[in-house]
DNA sequence: GCGATCGTCAACCATCTGGTTGAATATGCC
DNA sequence: GGCATATTCAACCAGATGGTTGACGATCGC
């Protein structure tokens, strides 16, 4: 039985998958429009949605014909923590985050 | 040719390579002493030391006839940097997010 | 030099993974 | 009802993965 973790981290291993995640990030999609920008068969993404659910890294909710996909940032989240278990990486990334809004002027503050 | 991300989470996403990762933690160690805990061949274990090594997680130093390992901390921070764009996302602009991604480099798929 | 120790290599095996295609199941629309 | 749309299922395939064993090359200690 893999663990959790396991599972996180290997649907977070394939570069499909981390971009739907992306993708998700902006908006809840339907399994049609994840698939469009992508060069393979519906199929294809419909395995990829249906690991990146069973990891706990999306859910899909199905309204009508259409199954909305949407992120879910429990199981990230879990693996997050585990990695701040090897490093001081967070708060230094983020300072790295802040200083490169600093330097851009694209802060939401304006 | 996977990505750097890829290779990580791929390599991540074994209990056992975990479990290497967290014993480096407290220590440098050599092959041997990473194999003793694990009931498998010391083969397995020097296959999994090899696949962490190319992820960039460890490094090894071969000093006389031992081999020693020790964490290397950078591959696991861009991880830990690209999940950071997950976990925040409710206060932070997004387009900055990704444009910081892009500027860095750790968004060539996601 | 010789035997023991450290670690890898090569070949092999079962299972998992990521993709394909074609058929099937739901639902919406006229 | 009947057709189009949305999504999954089933069977299949090539290649990767995680393990095994046995042989091998280095290095240490006596």
């Amino acid at each position: 039985m893999p663990d959790r973790l396991d599972t996180t981290f290997a649907a977070l291993a394939d570069p499909t998958r981390r971009q739907i995640l992306s993708m998700l990030l902006e908006d809840d999609m339907a399994v049609t429009d994840v698939a469009e920008p992508f060069e393979m068969s519906l199929a294809a993404i419909s395995k990829h949605l249906g690991i990146l659910t069973r990891a706990g890294l999306i859910t899909q909710e199905k309204r009508g014909r259409v199954k909305w996909c949407k992120l879910d940032p429990d199981a990230m989240k879990d693996a997050s923590v585990w990695m701040q278990g090897f490093g001081q990486f967070d708060p230094v990334n983020l300072e790295a985050f802040e200083a490169y809004l600093a330097e851009t002027g694209l802060d939401r503050d304006g």
